[in-house]
RNA sequence: CGGGGCGUAGCGCAGCCCGGCUAGCGCGCUUGGUUCGGGACCAAGAGGUCGCGGGUUCGAAUCCCGCCGCCCCGACCA
């Protein structure tokens, strides 16, 4: 492409809306322009990028046996309905006013609507179909550019297996896919263990990239091996101290103490005599969630075990429910609340807690004898030093990137829709799903984020939009153009990815700085100085390291340094 | 949805508090000339519903009310 005919705007400045460099170098790229929150349009040099990871995930999928299909954007509400998805999505789904229909965020409801009406037997079985499509997520606050929109392109798949041991080979090949792809993008990652959240079913695990502009919170051991989203991540803590003997319960008077620091300080007592209160609704049943200490409640842990969405209650419920004020709550005597521990606590004794009565607290609690507690679970936030659950040293916690998302479903879709199928006895049985996405544009952003520098974009070779960048200096000498025009062809001929900076009256610094912001991996600079000598000159972009090659070893010498 | 900021030429901004001639500056763009290895220079130009709607006023980019959009922090996030 010469930059005289191609649409490249690249601009000096950066945009005042960017913060994060990934987003003003695709700005000033010009690969991208935004046409409102969260929506952008691929200019021809981003759309190119785009291609090409879209390229690398397809020969990857294909290569696993995935299967591409194309399915459409809308979708009927009602299909959304009969999976409980329009109120699991709420908001962040798109509804049309004028028909029935939603835009498609994700596409586990046609997959299922498709497996329904044509797999019929196990000998359908297994499937994985893929697709590379535009969803729509109505995002509350769109950011960091393309990281998070409200449309973007992602890469979907669907595996459809009649037995567990199936699934479990249809996540595999994933994950080796998917390490697979990230790799030929260039992309630094890592994988965690991930919640499924509002997807439903099992295992489920993460590809993230770590990067400040992330929205994800990971803890990971000192050498990597565990890592995991925060909202399940766990660690080793020692458990509640438990008092000896089962004192019997006694009253205190603590005027004015609220936090778990001022009843510590108060009567003395260590944090791990302490238990905290919280209190949750889901669905309008109140929650009574126990904590040790200060330890930090992680919402996802609770709503995973509670099975809904929790919401702490509003105050003047809970007072009416209690008696109390938050600061002043406890698991004795309470009516109405479901009570859950934390597995700290379990077995706990000789506890602090409040006394569903302000300005007293509760001591000598023993949870099994005192309190209706409906069972210990992990609900504890970890914090930064603790040491991993399976020993590979402390946990930083660190921010990331989700770059793409494996999950096994199961049958919740199955079973919502009834796609069934005939297994060998007979029987009609739900075909077992799991659900695997990618996003393009985080790809891209995320290699931008990794390879950059001060003057622009460091494209890795295998996604960069050209794989060279011939820049014509002094264009006014007829010889030095003509070389120029002669190694452009030369290059195109050889079917070499070449953007040809043709362009006159543009002085070479313009020139120098567009190139590096452009971020090909080789620059091929013909000018009037190396030319007199009968050389080019090679740029290599991520180091700066230049070469000075004879004229007619220069497609030689390029094709050498693209294929290393 | 809560808090903060912003909206003036394609881009970046000044002007607004304290209303007043024809609304400015830099970059970019057009034309002509000079320059030509790290975002050149000179000259002449083109380009504006001052986010939208209403109000106050002799007069509104400027003051008041409402709305919309964008950015940042938080909440939320398959």
């Amino acid at each position: 492409m010469r930059l005289t005919t191609g649409f490249i705007p690249t601009v000096k400045e950066t945009p005042t809306e960017a913060v994060i460099p990934s987003h003003k170098l695709m700005i000033r790229a010009g690969m991208i322009r935004m046409l409102s929150a969260g929506i952008y349009s691929f200019l021809p040099l981003g759309y190119r990028v785009m291609k090409k990871v879209s390229e690398i995930v397809r020969e990857e999928m294909d290569a696993i046996g995935g299967q591409e299909l194309h399915l459409p954007a809308l979708s009927p509400r009602e299909l959304w309905e009969q999976t409980g998805r329009v109120k699991a999505f709420g908001e962040t789904l798109f509804h049309l006013r004028n028909r029935p229909l939603v835009l498609a965020p994700t596409h586990e409801e046609v997959i299922c609507w498709i497996a329904k009406n044509h797999i019929s037997s196990y000998r359908d079985l297994p499937q994985i179909w893929y697709q590379i499509q535009t969803k729509f997520r109505n995002e509350p606050r769109p950011r960091s550019g393309v990281l998070r929109g409200r449309q973007f392109l992602m890469k979907d798949s669907y595996s459809l297996d009649g037995s567990w041991e199936g699934l479990d080979r249809s996540y595999d090949l994933h994950d080796k896919a998917y390490r697979k792809i990230f790799e030929r993008c260039g992309l630094r990652f890592f994988i965690v263990g991930a919640s499924s959240g509002a997807m439903g079913g099992s295992k489920s695990q993460e590809f993230m990239m770590e990067s400040e502009a992330g929205e994800d919170v990971i803890a990971i051991s000192e050498d990597g091996s565990y890592a995991a989203n925060l909202e399940i991540a766990s660690s080793v803590v020692s458990p509640a101290g438990a008092a000896k003997d089962s004192a019997a319960l006694k009253e205190v008077h603590t005027p004015n103490i609220r936090t778990i620091d001022q009843v510590a300080t108060f009567l003395k007592v260590g944090h791990t005599h302490l238990a905290k209160s919280l209190a949750y609704e889901a669905d309008g049943q109140p929650i009574l969630v126990l904590m040790l200490g200060n330890d930090e409640l992680n919402e996802a842990k609770l709503n995973g075990v509670v099975g809904e969405e929790c919401h702490p209650i509003d105050p003047e419920r809970l007072k009416d429910l209690t008696g109390a004020d938050p600061g002043s709550i406890g698991p004795v005597g309470l009516k109405k609340f479901r009570i859950l521990a934390d597995k700290r606590l379990e077995g706990a004794k000789g506890l602090v807690s409040g006394a569903n009565k302000n300005d007293y607290h509760l001591a000598n609690i023993d949870l099994e004898r005192d309190c209706n507690v409906e069972g210990y679970f992990d609900f504890r936030t970890v914090m930064e030093g603790e040491d991993a659950p399976d020993g590979s040293g402390k946990l930083r916690i660190v921010k990331g990137v989700e770059l793409g998302h494996i999950f096994k479903l199961g049958t919740k879709y199955s079973d919502a829709l009834g796609a069934t199928f005939l297994n060998e006895d007979g029987r009609a049985q739900s075909i077992i799903m799991g659900s695997y996405g990618i996003g393009i544009e985080r790809i891209i952003a995320c290699h931008i984020e990794q390879n950059h520098d001060e003057f622009g974009i460091v494209w890795d070779k295998g996604i960069a939009p050209f794989q060279a960048h011939l820049i014509l200096v002094g264009a006014k000498n007829r010889e030095v153009n003509e070389a120029a025009e002669e190694i452009y062809s030369l290059l195109l001929e050889e079917k070499i990815e070449v953007l040809f900076d043709d362009r006159h009256d543009i002085s070479p610094g313009f020139k120098f700085k567009d190139a590096d912001l452009l971020g090909m991996p080789y620059q091929i600079i013909v000018g009037e100085k190396n030319f007199s000598n009968g050389k080019i000159e090679i740029k290599e972009r991520r180091t700066g390291s230049r070469e000075l090659v004879e004229k007619n070893q220069i497609l030689s010498r390029i094709k050498e340094l693209l294929s290393t």
